[in-house]
DNA sequence: AAAGTCAATGACAAGGTTGTCATTTTTAGC
DNA sequence: GCTAAAAATGACAACCTTGTCATTGACTTT
């Protein structure tokens, strides 16, 4: 395992100056550079991770809270996460919330203590918390927003445009003659609800159709059975909607399940969308057009913007908003309406 | 932060000593041992992980490689193992085997060339292949087995009894009066599979029923569409069960499907049982009869093998067989037969 | 041509822990 | 009560990197 003082030797410099160039710092000349940069190279020699931990004081580890393992939204976020970390050369550090743990913020407190991580991820729908993003800004401790919405732009977060998306969404259905449309929404406790509700609303209203009310709308809070609750009702009801669109894959599988129960086939008598894309998207049958959330994506951005936080010498680096692109993917589940 | 040199000072040692009663070394006096843990404790000291890797050349990182992230065995289990690293104070680092990536054995030298981990924990069906046992055991790298089965008694490795649970899991269903009880069974690449199938056979045979035949065991694959498949051309046939045991609780939301589009009620018409107890088992609906893998303690378990192993002095310490205790959770989906 | 400025580079210490080996204290044996 | 052995303890170096500060050499200004 070659050392700095290795490259050091090979390249004809001091440890200082390969630990310069490692740095990106300036005040090495570019023939130096160069040279210091091939020795590496030749040597196959990458820094001891621990060596510069102990000199900086600064952990490779990053934490992030959760408060629903279960869901699919998490368990596809976490296997996101964890690859983006490991590709990076860092380490994930979990916690979880606990419903009757304590407030969020000792909660919070509890998890800093115990890991000592310097770097934080805070997911829906903890991220939309501005005691909790107080208390880390007060703390020093560097973080980010895997948030739905940019309420706080003084600090870096990560998001896709859920509005525009259920917007999208909506409109693929209506493009196809859908007049009626069920929507089973989110926890509204999550901002990603409000918005996607917003966005689904917005696309039938520029259609000239009337503003869908309760019996279209129905609070599903991301739970597989309230959101099947939901379908029977809507399904079951005088004037059933002729596509559903749920704000999550958890949920459009529950109608799916609903369907089954009422007698009616996907999507030949109800049309069903979801939000996400988790691997039920692709698996169920049949395969459920869906929004595909850019995990991966937002996963590595928001490493990369703990990294280059954690790298900057000025305490505060500008924060940054950043908004992945998404897709919709069209599947088997929705058709034009029977009449 | 307190470091060593503080606890020294406060109990009245040198720093090696408080060293030694660090890692439980002998040679220390039992009061002093007490005086030092009485300074650590006042001073709130926890050692620098930095310092000791950059010391001992160990890190603290765990490596995990899978293949199918989506599966929900995985998903339960990331969330177990990445839970069990933080509370352990150490990290998880995660690769993905790729379908077309190359030999699993260049992939797994691809994966600690990158990694550096020291630490590997094999899952299914990885964990099968003795060509990777051997590569990691030469290369001196530390690995434990989240094996269904025993197969390498030189190696660590920890489970559950997946026979017994299965025969467990069949045995209920018998004795609720079910004599025609299929399967779905999983992916014959993993071992878990062919012990599932053969509980399930055993206890039915140990009823003095026939041994089922290619009617009544259809492969699924762990995979939800063949599960759904093979679950429609059972309950389709002349001869139905009236009860399905699939191998993987996936699977068994496929059967849920497969009877919804059958018009058969669940458990009215069939009951169906699984294997795992990821989320979707509880939220389903009706809510399913299941076998709960110890998917956290199996997690700790590796965990804790793995601390002894890399603390552990002499080079290759004693392989640990570990079988955590398995549960069946009865739920809503079973009920005696109709008839 | 001397003085001052700035870029480039290096020597050295420090960060917190553990291994090696030397030293002191205790115990055992007679 | 003395010696030998064993147990307990400590001094110091080493792990690999980065920050501080000093030094060198080149270039600009007067």
């Amino acid at each position: 395992m070659p050392t700095i003082i290795d490259v050091a030797k090979k390249a004809g410099v001091s440890i200082k100056t390969v630990s310069r160039v490692m740095n990106n710092q300036t005040n090495v000349k570019e023939t130096t550079r160069e040279r210091v940069h091939l020795a590496m190279e030749q040597l196959d020699y990458s820094p001891s991770d621990a060596a510069r931990q102990l000199r900086t004081g600064k952990s490779l580890a990053i934490g992030m809270l959760y408060s629903d393992p279960s869901s699919g939204y998490q368990s596809r976020l976490n296997h996101a996460m964890m690859q983006a970390c490991s590709d990076a050369g860092r380490y994930l550090v979990v916690g979880l919330f606990e419903e009757h743990g304590g407030s969020w913020q000792q909660q919070l407190e509890a998890f800093i203590e115990r890991t000592k991580v310097n770097n934080i991820i805070l997911v829906p729908p903890m991220c939309d918390s501005s005691i909790l993003q107080e208390y880390l800004f007060n703390r020093g401790i560097q973080f980010v927003l895997m948030s739905p919405s940019h309420t706080a732009p003084k600090v870096s977060s990560v998001s896709m445009d859920d509005q525009m998306a259920a917007r999208e969404m909506t409109q693929h259905l209506l493009d196809q003659g859908h007049k009626r449309i069920g929507h089973i929404a989110g926890d509204p406790a999550h901002i990603a609800s409000f918005l996607r509700r917003r966005g689904y609303e917005e696309a039938i209203v520029s259609m000239g159709l009337p503003r869908p009310g309760n019996d279209l709308v129905i609070d599903g809070q991301f739970d597989f059975r309230r959101a099947l609750a939901a379908a029977e009702t809507m399904l079951s009801g005088d004037n059933p909607p002729t596509a559903i669109f749920a704000a999550s894959d958890d949920m459009a599988a529950a109608a799916y399940m609903a369907a089954g129960r009422l007698g009616l086939a996907v999507p030949d008598d109800v049309s069903v969308v979801g939000f996400d894309n988790i691997s039920i998207a692709g698996t169920i049958w049949p395969s459920l057009t869906t929004v595909a959330q850019p995990f991966d994506d937002m996963a590595a951005e928001c490493i990369r913007i703990l990294r280059n936080a954690s790298s900057d010498d000025s305490s505060r680096p500008a924060p940054e908003l950043v908004v992945v692109p998404h897709k919709i993917i069209v599947r088997s589940s929705c058709t034009a309406p029977a009449n």
